[in-house]
DNA sequence: CGCACCATGTAATGCGTTACATGATTTT
DNA sequence: AAAATCATGTAACGCATTACATGGTGCG
């Protein structure tokens, strides 16, 4: 899947591997994310594939920059893949509940550390959300405003993470009550 | 991680590799879920590894059953494991954010559908969490007095499982709005 | 008569993470 | 002087999915 956010970035405008990650770090991370070595993987294969080719720039003093460019052919794939309906859900991981689940040996007043340490990731990952994102889509208008209907939907992506975040923490403050004054020690 | 949920309910009980997936499918499917096959290879590794020990009970008709026993090792992993706060959250993956953060090519009606349909399909899984999963807990409850605390953290993993839908079916009637309201065709 | 349940595994392939390997330029 | 940024890649390993392979029992 991380072939189409990639195949998504190059078809507004071509970009290094680089370039790539800086993106999904600032727009998608928080639903899709990779690391530099799996994107420059990924774009070999993308490569071989036909769906991008790339183009060498050299520089002097750094290694030269590889540009993508993605083809018709790439195009086409990409656009077949966001027309199709996605028939199920993807399947939800998360490994703090899965400890939770589990959690009762450890007894009561670590489960609680735990939680409280959780309520601050996720507050601090809300803060993120509302103060530091939102400035990044707005620096892709302005470079390109052909894309500012595009835009409408990357706030709704952006929203999501709001919310999400919001209701975890409401999730975490419920738990940690019910576990203060239900859970034996 | 799937290790430590095959070790967190053979820490409940001995069972085969055919009742694991039983378990995880009623009790921790919302957060973390494996199919038969990986789970079969992940019995394997432990057993390797000596967390869990096998003993082959004779059927006639149908396979051998393999059921798994914990051992102290095994034990002593997942209890370490438990122990150890997380950290960092776990990255996000939800491909359908990933599609309609690229999805203005393929016009508003085709977002909109596609939208619609995943309404549907996160109001169904609500009610599954509503009215079928609650029971099964309890049955493991009847079974197993001494399980009754583990038990208020099991309801708060469902508890999440039904703000998250509920949060997504918020979402998603937001944006269908907005997307109605305000993408052009 | 057909479907769900019980019950086990292997093989191939793909996706993802971590470690390894290098090194100049720019900003604080 | 240190840290962040720019910039590319390979190799090893582990985790997950899908397909393959088999077949009796019990229920509606």
């Amino acid at each position: 899947m991380l072939k189409y956010a990639l195949l998504g970035f190059l078809n507004y405008q071509p970009m290094t591997g680089y370039e790539l990650e800086h993106f999904l770090s600032v727009s998608t991370s928080n639903f899709w994310y990779a690391s530099l070595s799996q994107i420059y993987m990924t774009l070999k294969k993308l490569e071989q594939g036909e769906l991008v080719t790339s183009q060498v720039e050299p520089q002097e003093g750094r290694p030269d920059r590889r540009v993508y460019t993605i083809t018709d052919k790439g195009r086409a794939d990409l656009q077949g893949w966001l027309a199709q309906p996605l028939l199920e859900l993807d399947p939800g991981k998360d490994t703090l509940l899965l400890k939770l689940f589990f959690a009762r040996p450890i007894g009561k007043e670590s489960i609680l550390t735990q939680l409280r340490l959780h309520l601050d990731l996720h507050r601090r990952k809300l803060e993120h959300y509302q103060h530091d994102l939102p400035h990044e889509g707005a620096d892709m208008v302005r470079e390109h405003p052909e894309l500012m209907t595009d835009a409408i939907l990357w706030r709704a992506t952006l929203r999501f993470g709001e919310l999400y975040e919001a209701m975890y923490i409401q999730w975490l403050q419920e738990t940690i009550t019910t576990v203060e004054e239900q859970l034996p020690d």
